[in-house]
DNA sequence: GATAAATTCAAACGATCGTTTGAATTTTGT
DNA sequence: ACAAAATTCAAACGATCGTTTGAATTTATC
């Protein structure tokens, strides 16, 4: 499906209202207004509320397709290179699309979903775990990370530190007395902080040496 | 304010489907039907739907203030036994109320907050957070932890993995094949797996032996 | 430039929303 | 037992919800 660039306004105000204000809590005269169209353009291009967020997820997903496949195959990159790139990339995506992440997260956290957006959620988990799956595999191949890394959990802290973050970064910002700092350079300083923060979690972590089993 | 068994039956259905489905998602006639009371009993007793999700706030809030104040003060504890404490405290409560803290995260997600709940919520991680550093900085003076630790990015990454450890825990059953585990049992284990990776996670990136700066 | 197709719009649809009403009923205090 | 207060209820309130209508207008096709 292809959208002209009056849908694609339409979807990326509603992306916006929806991770402000949650689903339900969007209308869509609310959404008609802020993208500037008459109300029933909604239903006439997406047929549904519940379409279009449909849409939304639909768009979103398939921009996303992340150049991360091809990480596993590359040698010239050690496994811990691999993984920390890998944190990155997680970082780089859910900071640049904070809007719809938000919105990913408050369907995750409803029980009565949406059928559509459940498979794509399910699916993209999929792919992620996955890739970190082969990942550490190939590091424990190498020697250079342990055995019995419980790799579901590990995924766990990686998307939570990083969703949690994104969602409390106000906070963040009080408690570290950032708040005379400009928007574009404070979100800097937060990929930069979590980039490193996560890096050195997974490394104590994942490699073998000194760690203690209990 | 003290509730009567009625009011706290109301509170206690309208938690359970702002989690399902929340806040603006659930009608007062859903809550009023589950609850077994009519419709103008929820503005009779509490004033307003808004009202009542503040009511619900103020319910949770007060009943959770944590035995762990006393933590920092017990001399027969390690630093390190005190954050592991403090680690499975936090599990045991997040996990122990999982409908309340759901909806504590959708309203941490919406940028349009009733003030009265950020008020709760900003207070709540003021005390967390004050108590974790605490406990750090006791453990820095011990000479076992090491300098220049993040405590927010700490925080977050405790508090952000058990949030979405729990959101996307049919995911983790699917995924660790343990579909045919009961429900308790379940529940269980999944405490049990997040305390253990979370203890292993903060030993290996609080104490000084080993650490690399990079 | 005529015809068809796609788009835009104000207005209205029925449904549902949160809340209020006022009478009926139950509980409480004396 | 009686009056006062608290509770319960069906019904209705106006507002807003998502969606549809049908005519008007613009754009595309030949």
């Amino acid at each position: 499906m292809e959208y002209n660039s009056k849908q694609i306004q339409i979807i990326e105000v509603a992306e916006r209202l929806f991770a402000q204000k949650g689903f339900a809590g969007t209308s869509v005269r609310d959404i008609a207004q802020e993208a500037d169209v008459n109300v029933s353009m909604i239903s006439y291009y997406f047929g549904s509320k519940e379409k279009l967020i449909e849409a939304l997820f639909q768009f979103r997903m398939t921009e996303s397709r992340s150049r991360l496949e091809t990480l596993v195959t590359n040698d010239e990159l050690s496994p811990m290179q691999k993984i920390n790139m890998l944190i990155d990339n997680v970082i780089d995506r859910l900071m640049g699309n904070q809007s719809f992440h938000n919105i990913m997260l408050r369907e995750t956290l409803s029980s009565d979903r949406n059928e559509t957006i459940s498979k794509h959620i399910m699916g993209l988990k999929m792919r992620n775990i996955e890739l970190m799956q082969r990942l550490i595999q190939e590091g424990q191949a190498a020697g250079v990370f342990r055995e019995g890394i419980d790799m579901s959990l590990m995924s766990t802290t990686l998307y939570g530190t990083v969703n949690y973050a994104i969602a409390t970064q106000d906070f963040y910002k009080k408690i570290n007395n950032l708040e005379s700092m400009g928007e574009e350079e404070f979100q800097i300083h937060l990929k930069r902080s979590l980039s490193q923060h996560l890096k050195s979690l997974f490394k104590s972590t994942v490699t073998n040496e000194h760690h203690i089993q209990n």
